[in-house]
DNA sequence: ACGGCTCTAGAACGAGCGTTCTATTCGCTA
DNA sequence: TAGCGAATAGAACGCTCGTTCTAGAGCCGT
């Protein structure tokens, strides 16, 4: 029914990824830089070397269910990324900081074309399309938890853990968009400079 | 040349606000909520009671126009807001906590509709109207000239000002947009919190 | 009274939108 | 090998988009 691929193998055994999956990244890619009215469909189909045809077929909800499953395409390859840096650091602070500096790389190579996908998607239709805020409240939610889940590890309190969550997911998201908006990384740098030093402080002394 | 109202007096002797400030009001706020691609040159010439006609005689440029001219009016706006909460408290962290109230309230009132009206104007052509990345960049900078100051003259170094005041405007921006999508207030709660604390600990600390 | 402005008014245009539709191709299973 | 459903292909539809254009209304200095 909705499983993929009768004419190209799923697996990728020689082939490159499915139609299905290629219009996925097409639309999670055209969305970020666009955004969600300023992309078409058909953009889209040409940007996956699929036809309009394909693209409703996999995805008979139209434009909507296209920025949902960008949206939800995104929120996975963030989610990768940043629980990679937070394990490859010792202390959760180093972590997001080495966040920050790989959200500052990626914009560069992108020369600021590539901001957060979900933000751009969903920014402009949270009031007229239920399903894309719900989508992008969700994404971040997974951010969160991916962070406090590691500074509980690390022995934060719970409570403590939650809110500084909240504010590492919030500050990268303004400060990559500050990025984008400037053209430098300065932002991204500061704030997670800014980041480390606010976690550092709930380490030393739990208590808020 | 550019001066307003032969039919309608500039200075709001008895009328309301001209034509032309109708025009850019409605503009800043149905951006604000739909973004540049998803509003339309005929719904902010209806959302402003005018004409295409008298949209096109303001502004030649056509919509591109008047989304700079949109975002200059919500840069004027908020910046009067931030200079009122920090003019208002004595400590410059108190100041910036009050902010994060305001914004909070503001989202709130609105049923979650009105964001940052600079962010979602420019996110989605930052890569395509120069003009429109530009006039945001004016916007976040000079935000962040308000605090910067009004660290100084509480006493910070000019490098802590400064980079703090960079972290202060990305923070509050990246929650604004967490709490539209959250449809919740506690990302602009916790964040405002969060920022009182750094800037309290350079206010101890200067030496970063 | 009149010519010369600013401003208003909205019809008209070509282009592109999201979506629907029918027809066709392809690979598997019976 | 015949047939079935998944997937591809793109023409066509009604609509709205941003912009342009012509025409008229209101006010001014002379």
């Amino acid at each position: 029914m909705t499983t993929n691929a009768r004419h190209e193998s799923d697996d990728e055994g020689d082939a490159g990824p499915g139609t299905r999956e290629r219009i996925v990244v097409a639309t999670s890619r055209l969305m970020q830089r666009q955004g969600y009215s300023g992309t078409g469909v058909k953009q889209i189909a040409a940007g996956a070397a699929a036809t309009l045809g394909s693209v409703y077929h996999f995805f008979p909800g139209g434009k909507k269910e296209l920025a949902v499953a960008a949206i939800r395409h995104g929120e996975r390859e963030f989610a990768e990324e940043l629980a990679r840096c937070l394990a490859a650091a010792e202390d959760p602070a180093d972590g997001i900081a080495a966040c920050a500096r790989s959200l500052a790389e990626g914009m560069r190579e992108s020369d600021w074309a590539d901001g957060c996908p979900v933000a751009s998607t969903a920014l402009g239709v949270t009031g007229s399309v239920p399903d894309i805020r719900r989508a992008a409240d969700e994404a971040f939610t997974h951010w969160r938890s991916l962070v406090a889940e590691r500074l509980r590890e690390h022995g934060f309190a719970g409570d403590d853990a939650r809110e500084l969550a909240y504010t590492v997911i919030s500050t990268l998201e303004g400060a990559e968009m500050a990025a984008q908006v400037a053209r430098d990384e300065a932002p991204l740098r500061i704030a997670g400079a800014h980041l480390a030093r606010l976690v550092g402080l709930y380490a030393a002394a739990p208590r808020s």
